[in-house]
DNA sequence: GCTTTGACTCTCG
DNA sequence: TCGAGAGCCAAAG
């Protein structure tokens, strides 16, 4: 049972994601010792695991949003934009102002 | 078991 | 700065 699937090794690292920070899909890939960058999308995407897991702390690795709720773009990432902001993150035009600031290195 | 898809990343022009 | 192409891995069909 210690034999954490790879989506359950990118909801781990994910939570370990503190408020206010956020990470890039680049980074949990290579954490977890693998360069699957889609692979994490993809389980962020199936969310196999409800609000549990913070997906929208996840975002590209050049500051965009990526996308929420199996969405790239619409109303949904304004709600992720929305939901980051409160926690102190700069948005600018779908993207990350202090990027680098808030972002949480493992 | 092969093919398609995807919330990605990098490089080149 | 921007767009297109290639590379990468895992899950679902």
């Amino acid at each position: 049972m210690n034999e954490l699937k790879f989506n359950e090794k990118v909801w781990f690292l994910m939570k370990k994601i503190p408020k206010g920070k956020v990470a890039t899909y680049k980074a949990l890939a290579e954490k977890m010792g693998t360069k699957a960058y889609r692979a994490v999308g993809n389980a962020c995407r199936r969310n196999p695991n409800p609000p549990y897991i913070p997906c929208h702390r996840v975002v590209k690795s050049n500051g965009g949003i990526g996308g929420f709720k199996g969405k790239t773009s619409g109303p949904y990432i304004q709600e992720k934009i929305f939901l980051l902001k409160k926690e102190g993150i700069k948005f600018e035009n779908k993207k990350i102002l202090n990027f680098k600031e808030v972002l949480f290195e493992f």
